[in-house]
DNA sequence: CCCTGATTCGC
DNA sequence: GCGAATCAGG
């Protein structure tokens, strides 16, 4: 696979969005981890933070040594950790006690809640419009008990059996999950059923007789 | 083991 | 220039 301009350009914006060489190299299709690493080079994209790093020019650094800071190694910058702005929740209903705040009335307003957990205002009400809901941190669903510990579709990688156990649409249709024989897409066990050498024609067995009795001869 | 990026070196 | 092999840390 050549690196076309255009293949270069995805390189360069997913390599400074902070994708792993992995993830670029699955995205570009064609190109290994490896491939994308050494092209990164070569254009003289940024280096990332590596585990390798240092430590390989310094034979010994004894731990009590200077820290000597290496004026001639570029400074190493910060990694590009994209910090997600913590939601700043307005403070509304985490009011501390405040003297001069008397109790909050009673309020038995009905309302109902709304999609997206919003508060329905009472018909006819008077008050400001209710302000929205902070938006809900997303959790991940909780499996359905039938799967739970089971290698379930998004589970499947490379190195994982991919034999299907049950059947698609029941609820613990689920893989096999056992580690693959290397090269294929199944465990040794799977694989067995899945590549069988082919007989010649005399040692195959005959094929048991049909329920029905066959089809109609005429 | 898995992952990561850096480097090397034959092509 | 390319990228597999290798290294080495997390």
């Amino acid at each position: 696979m050549a690196w076309t301009d255009e293949r270069i350009e995805q390189l360069k914006s997913m390599w400074e969005k902070g994708m792993t060489a992995s993830q670029i190299a699955e995205e570009l299709g064609g190109v290994s981890r490896n491939a994308v690493i050494g092209k990164a080079h070569r254009l003289g994209l940024q280096a990332r933070p590596s585990p390798v790093r240092e430590g390989k020019d310094d034979g010994v650094v004894p731990a009590a040594a200077a820290p000597e800071p290496r004026a001639e190694t570029a400074p190493r910058p910060a990694p590009p950790r994209p910090a997600p702005p913590a939601p700043e929740r307005p403070a509304a209903a985490a009011q501390p006690e405040s003297p001069a705040t008397p109790a909050a009335p009673p309020q038995p307003q009905i309302r109902s809640i709304g999609p997206g957990g919003f508060l329905r205002q009472a018909p006819g009400e008077t008050s400001a419009p209710i302000p929205p809901a902070p938006p809900r941190r997303l959790v991940p669903a909780k499996p359905s008990p039938e799967i739970a510990g089971k290698t379930s579709l998004l589970d499947l990688n490379e190195r994982i059996c991919k034999w299907p156990l049950g059947h698609p649409g029941e609820p613990d249709f689920h893989f096999c999950g056992a580690p693959v024989n290397p090269g294929f897409p199944y465990c040794v066990a799977h694989c067995g059923q899945a590549y069988q050498a082919q007989l010649p024609r005399r040692d195959r067995r005959p094929p048991p007789p049909l329920p029905f009795g066959g089809p109609r001869v005429r």
